[in-house]
Formats: structure tokens, C-alpha cells, sequence
DNA sequence: CAAAACCCTGGAGCCGCTCCAGGGTCAAGC
DNA sequence: GCTTGACCCTGGAGCGGCTCCAGGGTTTTG
């Protein structure tokens, strides 16, 4: 199998492919003679697997690790626990600040109607802000 | 004005602070005879206001419009309208894509305790997505 | 047999900082 | 007067996770 087929097969690009080998998340595979690469089914495995951790938004370095809890399963698994749950906290930390976020990009975006004519009610808000006044983001 | 004091007065780091006028969302302040920047009351404006976008997550490229629209204000908001909307877009559809992530995320930490000795659940279940298995992520 | 599609390497660019090396300047304390 | 330490300067590198590009070679397709 040649770059291009595990890149479509996977749904990666061939560039990410050879920057996960690079990255060493990715064994180098064989060569052809011509010096093409050419990969075997533990290669695609390999390759799902990292673009399934990459869809959890796992980081490579937490991929590396987990690729090695595979390779030398470990007596227990603390290890991949202490990972996964790192993992969540991240998620949901950043779920909540995009909340807020959000509440407040929605007040902003009310201010437009407000304020009559020639007056913007968004840049109002925003330049109150760097008054240090009260707004509707940092109270 | 030092750079150290508009740096604290504003909560952002000295470094990033050059960084903005690098970027050209600050002017260039005028300097002291040895060269130390020299900010005033503008600048500490201007820089209230881009960490006040930057906290909510606008991107500087649009910061960089917003300030301009408050240099030479347009005749009517929909530009700025749109740069809210896009922004609030943006915002929603990664807080979708944080919602999923976070349910995926802790179906995989449950399957800890599932499996008995020597089995990670974890690791199967990331392991099955190589495979191609249903799994809880990807049904 | 030419054009298109694929493959290779090495390096730069993206964002938004952050840090570092290697210097200069200045106020306080001994 | 001299050292210490805090502050300031510039220019450039590094982070993560790709993405794209130049400048080549090879294979497939029409």
C-alpha cells in the first residue's frame, strides 16, 4: 500500500502522514525500490488509531504514550486512566470557558440594534471595555 | 509609561505587548532618549481593548478590522455585525464539537472498569476504531 | 508518447504567543 | 563608587499540528 492509498483509506492527507512518521507516532515503513513508501495493515491500524485519539483531540505526546501502553501493556491501567481523565478535564474546562463566551458574544451581538442612529452599539461595548467600565463580558 | 506598567495595568505580558505592535494592532509608541518605549493613555486603551476581543477568542486579523472601523467609523455596523456573527459561529460550532468530544471522552473512561483482569478497556475500545469496529465514538 | 497523477525531500508558513541570548539602563543599598 | 537586581532593548527560535511549496523523480492514463 502506497502513501496515497493509507492517506485516503484513513481520510488523513498524505502530508499528515508522513509528518506522524516524522513525529514518531508513526513507524517508517519499507521502501519500494524506487523509494516509495509502503505500508502494511499495521500501518493503517496504527494510522486509524492515531486519527481516532486525534478525533478525541488527544495530543500526539498523549498518543505516543498510549502507542506504547499497546506495544508493552502495562499491569494495570492507571496509566491510560490518569490519561483519559486528563483528557476529559481538559475538554470540559474549555466546554466551559466557550460557554461563557459564547453568552457573551450573543449580548454583544444585541447591542447592534440598540443605540440609534450612527451609533454602533458593539464598539460602544468593546471600547467601554477598555475604559474599564462596567460591560457586559467582565461585569 | 514604561512597557512594564501598561503590561500589568492591562494584564497582558510585556512580551506580548511587543508582540501586538510587531503585529501592528498597537502603534508604535514614541521612545524615551534611551529608547525605552513610551506609552499613554492611547495606548492603554487600544491595549484594554484587544484583550478584551482576545478574551473573547476573536482572532487578530479581526481585531485589527474592529480597530479600524473605531479609527474611521463606517455608516452603518454591518461589517461589524458580520465580524460578531462570524465570531459567534465560529464559537458555536466548536462548542458542538466539544459537546460530542466530551460524551465520547467519558463512554471511553467507563469502559475502565469493564473487561476484568489484564484487560483495558480503553485500549480495546481505541484499538476496535483501528479495526473498524463500531465503537462508541464513531457508532 | 505526452500529460496527469502520484511520489520524494527539505524547508517555510500559519496562529498567538513565549522564551532566549546577548546586550544596555537605571535606582537602591552597602 | 560599586555591585546587585530590576527593568528595558533587538532579533530570532520554539511550541503544536499540521499545510503548503519548490524542485525534483516515477507511474499511470488517454
Amino acid at each position: 500500500m502506497r502513501i496515497g492509498e493509507i492517506a485516503t483509506r484513513t481520510g488523513v492527507e498524505v502530508e499528515t502522514v508522513r509528518y506522524y512518521e516524522k513525529a514518531g507516532l508513526l513507524p517508517p515503513p519499507a521502501r519500494q525500490t524506487n523509494g516509495y513508501r509502503a505500508y502494511g495493515m499495521a500501518h493503517l491500524e496504527r494510522l486509524a488509531f492515531i486519527r481516532h485519539c486525534r478525533a478525541l483531540d488527544i495530543p500526539l505526546a498523549n498518543i505516543r504514550e498510549l502507542t506504547r501502553f499497546m506495544e508493552k501493556p502495562p499491569a494495570d491501567c492507571s496509566g491510560i486512566n490518569a490519561l483519559v481523565d486528563e483528557q476529559l478535564r481538559v475538554v470540559r474546562a474549555r466546554l466551559k470557558s466557550l460557554k461563557a463566551l459564547e453568552k457573551q458574544l450573543s449580548l454583544l451581538r444585541q447591542r447592534c440594534t440598540e443605540g440609534g442612529r450612527g451609533k454602533c452599539g458593539i464598539l460602544e461595548e468593546l471600547v467601554a471595555a477598555a475604559h474599564g467600565e462596567a460591560c457586559a463580558c467582565h461585569g
